[in-house]
DNA sequence: ATTTTTCTACTGGTTTTCCAGTATATTGAT
DNA sequence: ATCAATATACTGGAAAACCAGTAGAAAAAT
């Protein structure tokens, strides 16, 4: 019993993905490439007039950034299934997308059966998530840490300026504030962060990317 | 006039990106893919009994680091042209890529021009780097400070303590060494990477991945 | 409109870092 | 065997960071 095939959309700006993943499944008749795109404006203003059944979105488009793609192709087209691609694992990506509605993520060492299975389970309404994604996802629960501590705009902008190498004194006048306040927002940083100095404040900043 | 063809070996943990290589080498006659490997160890095995004309080779692999693998690869097979492979651009890396005998460089966004271009580039034993890499390249020149400081095994131990946070006195404890040592060290780093304090230290550090 | 959060700012005291210079024992290299 | 680099350690003094607690004004959220 033959199905129509699923119609794929592959968003993705390295050429040598886009062929592998054509490529890849091209040996499977359920699925067909409709076409692709190699940034995300070309993307949405293709699904303004036309649409399709599951699109493998790339996170790292030159334009547009994997997070707010997944947020504006869901408002033009409620219906289509978005799988995730990316080359490395960041859980807080990972979770945001998640959160924005992706229904499936892969790292893109992922394997033609991975893609194929990804790519029906999305299709049929299911979740997919890859091997490897689930194994940071159980981390992340675990390590429960993940949900950072969120920094005022200030405190951000104060830690940019400490991880510069800025006293104080300097990040005061740079600020037009005074310094005693700097030290506020440095003290309010240090315990949020349950660090107990710059320097390893820097540390955690600069490993969950928070400059 | 039909030359016979380059014999390209391709090296890449990512399916989807092995598939898009053939794909876009398979068009052109004057190339043609010999086999590809998934990792390190199977392909410096593999180049101990057969060898090849160009390598393709992504910087990151899971098993060995890009830029050993260069060493090792023309440690074994001296005349093989190794063009670099990798999604973004890290100049500290492409720097010591080049430094260790590649002769080409591409980001995974390259096109296929690009591509066979830099395979007969290489083969003719000339040079050949992506355009985006060209420009990474020239901004390392002109910042000229490529050429990170050198810094000692204890230099580089106490670095990592102090990004943990510790002072200067619970990391003498530790290394059963005077808390003076300790300061002198860290002055001396500081000096090395021409900064004034802990906190941007720990940053620069971070930036060029020495902890 | 009112509560909460954020940003601002202070006092006063302790600890640590930072600076400059010197010096010796131990490695490592030629 | 000798020279250079590294690791060790000190003095003494200035600057900055760190700690604890308080508090008013502005902005955001409810």
């Amino acid at each position: 019993m033959q199905h129509k095939p699923i119609h794929i959309l592959i968003v993705d700006d390295h050429p040598m993905v886009i062929e592998g993943l054509k490529t890849l499944l091209s040996d499977d008749e359920r699925v067909t490439v409709k076409t692709h795109f190699v940034n995300g404006t070309d993307t949405l203003s293709y699904l303004e007039k036309d649409t399709a059944d599951v699109i493998l979105l790339d996170v790292n488009l030159p334009d547009i950034n994997g997070v707010e793609m997944v947020t504006k192709i869901l408002n033009i087209r409620a219906n289509v299934g978005i799988i995730g691609l990316s080359t490395y694992s960041e859980p807080s990506i990972i979770n945001q997308m998640i959160k924005n509605g992706v229904k499936g993520y892969l790292l893109k060492n992922a394997t033609a059966d991975e893609l194929v299975n990804a790519i029906s389970q999305v299709h049929e309404g299911n979740f997919y998530f890859g091997s490897e994604v689930q194994k940071i996802l159980a981390d992340s629960v675990t390590q429960e840490r993940t949900d950072l501590p969120k920094l005022t705009r200030r405190e951000k902008h104060v830690l940019t300026l400490i991880a510069e190498g800025k006293t104080t004194n300097t990040i005061g006048e740079e600020l037009f504030i005074s310094p005693l306040t700097v030290e506020t927002h440095r003290r309010n940083l240090m315990q949020k962060l349950e660090v107990s100095n710059a320097a390893s404040l820097i540390k955690v900043a600069v490993e969950r990317k928070l400059i």
